[in-house]
DNA sequence: TCTGAAAGACAACTAGC
DNA sequence: GCTAGTTGTCTTTCAGA
């Protein structure tokens, strides 16, 4: 039962586009059913959406790094995300624990662009940044394998 | 004509599964047209597949890190990656400069899985870990927005 | 929540420019 | 590299158990 429909969303993490027939084929289920399953996972936001995993490298993005951020004013209100929102170089921004108050993964086309965007961070939310360039990639973005533990009650 | 190429690229980041039809009248090609740029964009691997986003937090990961690692023998060969492909929980494995070696992105279900894996990273690889909690992520996986540069040249 | 069937929409291929 | 047309498959919805 719930064991299916993490069994659809490994097949859809892996092939984004299989279509409704095959995902019937691959759960034994009938393709009225898949629908309606995948209906129901969307509609949960446990399936956020689909997305193309595009190769940065060819599409002008060659370089990645990592973007630490502190706040130079500690006592300032904290609202770095959404003055860095509209910097769409920023991939994820994530706020974690420890020295630092954000971590910016960001994509650029070149080592002068970085320069650029880093100059843009600090002057948009005021903090400092230690920057971690990324050399290669040995993988990126693989899917999610639920190990052990179960999912959330209902919506 | 690359114009029409980064219009599809950047419409199928933002919606993986949109059709083939709604791409043909969003880029005003016809369908046939359109079918054959996509499936040259993925021949030639500027896209690499298609991938549906997740709500890892309801999928029982609901605690993601950062780990950053460092060789305990600086002098053995760095075969890191490969050693680390077997635990599903590393989502991605950067080699970086600065004063460490990589950088992973784990998802885990708890503070004890975190430990756990932790453990096996270090044996694994034989590495010191180096370990930023995320407390929440505010956004992530924003697709990305080839601002100026070009792409490559033919395969 | 499932099945099965029916309508329409779509993907995939072909030929021709 | 594009358009247009054709065939077979798929998506989507419906009634019903």
């Amino acid at each position: 039962m719930e064991e299916i429909d993490r069994r659809i969303l490994a097949l859809l993490a892996d092939d984004g586009r299989m279509s409704f027939t095959d995902l019937a084929k691959e759960t034994g289920l009938s393709v009225s059913a898949v629908h309606q399953r995948v209906r129901r996972l969307q509609k949960r936001g446990i399936v956020q959406g689909f997305t193309a995993r595009l190769d940065h490298a060819r599409i002008g993005l060659p370089l990645t790094a990592f973007v630490s951020i502190k706040p130079i004013d500690p006592a300032a209100p904290d609202d770095a995300p959404e003055r860095l929102a509209h910097l769409t170089a920023i991939e994820a921004c994530h706020s974690v624990a420890g020295d630092e108050s954000y971590i910016l993964k960001v994509r650029v086309g070149s080592p002068n662009e970085l320069e650029d965007l880093l100059q843009r961070i600090r002057a948009a939310a005021n903090v400092a940044t230690r920057t971690t360039v990324v050399l290669s990639t040995p993988w990126e973005g693989r899917p999610p394998r639920p190990d052990g533990a179960a999912a959330d009650s209902e919506p």
